[in-house]
DNA sequence: ATACATACC
DNA sequence: TACTGGTATGTAT
């Protein structure tokens, strides 16, 4: 039976869930003992059993890759082999080392944070998180192989004595915030990866600092107080010149000088220190710096690009730090001994597919190449060319736009139907308040579904409009999930986990001028006058496109930068963050600032992104497998499905994808609509469409008394001296594409009204060409050629060579 | 576009 | 008492 793959590793169980000691502190300890104890832990779980299953899974993908390298013939090697040495030439020309790329990273972070506040803690092993997983560890704990990712109840199984202490994200974020600030004056593009690490660029820090008096570069041991540190901020308010003046923290002398960094050098009991002109004394201060605001240590790597600086900050882990010379040389004699899976982008599966093809470190990579490219996506080997080349992205770059968001619990079985919808509304609630605090739409929902085997499914439904409130999204997934249930019936969803996601954002350049006049103006009260109403036409018409008019919630404002600092968990070491809120605003806030030439001393909440940092709350919401209890949410099975008959997506849903008010005005007769219920609201409109010109006079709006007449209303819109009100009037009873995604695409044909001259349908026209168009999708300009994208290996290319 | 897998923190 | 949550991306269909 089963053979064959058992590659180098081999060991008879699954490489999936043994210990993965690949990270610091784990050197030395007893790994069989250890993973004993994990297998016997697990085995016969229903957990185990996927794993099981998942790692046959792999195998099979290996085996089959195994199969394609086998009819790999001389000729083509020979030939791909010349592909890549051509490829190399040119990656080589693009090689850049002028950069010093620095990684930083909190030492087992919220471990370090919660024994740094309650000091019993110090001599102990210790972790964060719950019985059912763990975020991080400390280093006494890890010498029993207790780690991130971990469960709690094994963890404790490896180490009886072990202490585990539940996760307080808020505590997390505010250190983050610390350290951030001292990021910021580095480099104040740096790029956060999470609470407790980023990359940042020093070349033009390293640049400036060159002509830096010793004072800017002296720094003063903190007394002791350990809560404080709050007072100090304004340091790095200023621009320039005394940007890094000294930061004389306490001006008293130390009475008790706190440890200083362990890092040997000259750093005895003196009240400050004073920092040289390299990059490594650079990154030094920095960590100093780090050290006496938070108590807390972190490493450091120094290289010239972001790949190789990940690895560098690993070398020296707890409190450390290495720099890599910025030669060729260097580079590449750093890369040749490096296990692949040192790698950040190659992980588990894909260290399995390498190593069963004898590539163990980078060195094999590179002489592998020609192979490696016959066997995996261009994606997948192209990446592999550059890390074999010690090649990764040279630049820091902001934060992009987020890509979706998302929400998912896990529960104890969780079967019966009623519950199994009412968790589903849940869990939509809380996204659309996520939703809302950014002000995203987005047009496809998936729902995750996980049952108590482990097995994930997931299942989408893309509309034609972006939704963003509860009863949108719920309404699509009420709707996928119906489906799997009736899928499966008779037998229930025995379900384990559910999560909710939105993606296919509507970007701010896809909201044309028109739709958005459209939407403002669909939600324009009966309280407007028709005087305003004007007004505010002539304000946006067409090419002005006053976004004052615009509801602020309805701009992807904030956008940017927001939320997803992930959490850390799994594969590191210390691991785990926060998902909900955005508690990055201050920081960005303040490096704005910083960036600002005059930096006027303005108050806060000025400018961009400032206004957002009203949020937050929350107070973790206990992380883990907290919600086992049932919910007594006021959704019920038989509320669900009575609520609306119609067809549930399009149902209760609406092209302005928002809650609105109470009374809606129709784009066409103007006329109020008295009812949030946008099933009435359009079919009002088609029937303003269809008939406006022949059957003119009365349409009896909706479930209330409102009454309006079209022609009265068109007329009242002529008589205004301006004529863009006018052609906006016809535009918008023209623009057939426009309305068609406001009732989501269930209209029928318009019938165009006839006297209208043909100018008019042309402009509608063209403007509604122009809204849909805006899709553009913009990748990642092709800058900096390295670029760190790319990652992960497709197994099933291998298929596309031979067939 | 959908589904699933891999990866990272 | 039994193995997370949030996001991005790649691959296949």
């Amino acid at each position: 039976m089963e053979k064959g793959v058992a590659s180098s590793k081999g060991e008879g169980f699954l490489s999936r869930m043994a210990l993965n000691d690949n990270k610091a502190g784990m050197e030395g300890l007893d790994r069989d003992r250890i993973n004993k104890i994990i297998m016997e832990s697990s085995k016969g779980s229903r957990f185990y059993e996927n794993e099981l299953k998942r790692e046959q899974q792999v195998n099979q993908r290996i085996e089959k890759m195994m199969l394609q390298k086998a009819q790999i013939t001389e000729q083509q090697l020979n030939k791909a082999q010349a592909q890549v040495e051509q490829m190399v030439v040119e990656l080589e020309r693009s090689r850049d080392l002028s950069h010093l790329i620095v990684h930083v990273d909190m030492d087992a972070f919220y471990a370090a944070v919660e024994t740094r506040d309650c000091p019993e803690l110090k001599d102990k092993p210790m972790a964060v998180g719950s019985m059912s997983m763990l975020s991080t560890s400390n280093y006494h704990a890890r010498k029993f192989g207790v780690r991130a990712a971990m469960p709690g109840f094994i963890a404790k199984k490896l180490c009886p004595n072990l202490i585990i202490v539940p996760t307080n994200f808020a505590k997390y974020r505010a250190v983050s915030e610390e350290i951030r600030e001292i990021f910021a004056d580095y480099d104040p593009q740096f790029q956060p990866m999470s609470l407790d690490e980023a990359y940042l660029d020093f070349t033009e820090h390293l640049e400036r600092r060159q002509s830096w008096p010793e004072s800017s570069r002296t720094h003063c041991f903190r007394t002791s107080s350990t809560t404080k540190g709050e007072d100090q901020m304004d340091v790095s308010l200023e621009p320039e010149q005394s940007d890094l003046s000294p930061v004389l923290f306490e001006d008293s002398p130390s009475s008790s000088p706190c440890s200083p960094g362990s890092e040997a050098d000259g750093a005895s009991g003196g009240a400050f220190e004073v920092f040289g002109t390299s990059v490594e004394e650079a990154v030094r201060e920095m960590r100093f710096r780090i050290e006496q605001k938070t108590t807390l240590t972190a490493s450091a790597g120094i290289a010239p690009n972001t790949m190789i600086a990940k690895v560098c900050s690993d070398k020296n882990k707890p409190n450390g730090q290495y720099r890599l010379p910025s030669t060729r040389e260097a580079v590449m004699d750093f890369i040749q001994r490096l296990p692949v899976r040192k790698v950040s982008g190659i992980g588990k599966v894909s260290e399995k597919m390498l190593n069963a093809l004898g590539v163990g470190s980078c060195s094999h990579l590179g002489q592998q190449m020609a192979l490696l490219s016959m066997l995996f996506s261009e994606t997948a080997w192209h990446h592999l060319l550059e890390v074999s080349l010690g090649l990764g992205s040279t630049h820091i770059q902001r934060q992009e736009e987020r890509k979706s968001m998302s929400t998912e619990r896990t529960f104890k079985e969780l079967s019966r139907v009623e519950e199994q919808f009412s968790l589903c509304k849940e869990l939509c609630e809380d996204l659309a308040g996520d939703m809302k605090k950014e002000g995203l739409k987005g047009k496809t929902v998936t729902l995750k579904l996980k049952n108590v085997n482990f097995e994930v499914k997931s299942r989408a439904l893309t509309l034609s409009y972006g939704v963003s409130t509860v009863d949108e999204i719920f309404a699509a997934a009420k709707d996928l999930l119906k489906t799997e249930i009736d899928n499966e019936l008779p037998l229930p969803l025995r379900l384990r986990l559910m999560g909710v996601r939105i993606s296919a954002f509507v970007s701010s350049d896809d909201k044309k001028p028109l739709q958005r006049s459209i939407i403002s103006f669909l939600q324009q009260g009966k309280a407007d006058s028709s005087q305003g109403m004007h007004q505010k036409l002539e304000k946006e018409h067409l090419i002005s496109h006053s976004s004052q008019t615009v509801p602020p919630d309805s701009l992807p404002s904030a956008q940017k930068c927001q939320r997803q600092e992930g959490v850390t968990w799994g594969r590191g070491l210390e691991t785990g963050e926060e998902p909900k809120q955005s508690f990055f605003q201050r920081a960005q806030a303040k490096r704005l600032r910083l960036q600002e030439e005059n930096a006027s001393t303005q108050e806060e909440g000025h400018g961009g992104n400032a206004s957002v940092t009203t949020f937050i709350g929350t107070d973790a919401e206990e992380g883990v497998g907290s919600s086992t209890k049932a919910h007594n949410s006021p959704c019920t099975a038989a509320d669900l499905q009575e609520k609306d008959p119609v067809p549930p997506v399009e149902a209760s849903t609406s092209g302005c994808g928002r809650t609105v008010s109470e009374s809606l005005t129709c784009p066409v007769c103007f006329g109020q609509v008295e009812t949030t219920d946008l099933n009435v609201f359009n079919k009002h409109i088609d029937q303003c469409l269809s008939g406006a010109s022949r059957k003119p006079n009365h349409y009896t709006i909706s479930d209330t008394e409102s009454e309006l007449d079209h022609k009265e209303l068109c007329q009242l819109t002529q008589d205004s001296d301006d004529l863009t009100v006018f052609n906006r009037h016809v535009d918008l009873c023209l623009n057939q594409e426009v309305l068609h995604e406001l009732r989501g695409h269930t209209s029928s044909p318009i019938n165009p009204p006839s006297a209208i001259n043909s100018k008019a349908i042309d402009r509608a026209r063209l403007l509604s060409t122009q809204a849909s168009k805006g899709k553009t999708k913009r990748r990642d300009s092709p800058s900096s050629p390295p670029s760190k994208k790319a990652k992960g290996l497709g197994p099933h290319t291998i298929d596309k060579f031979f067939r």
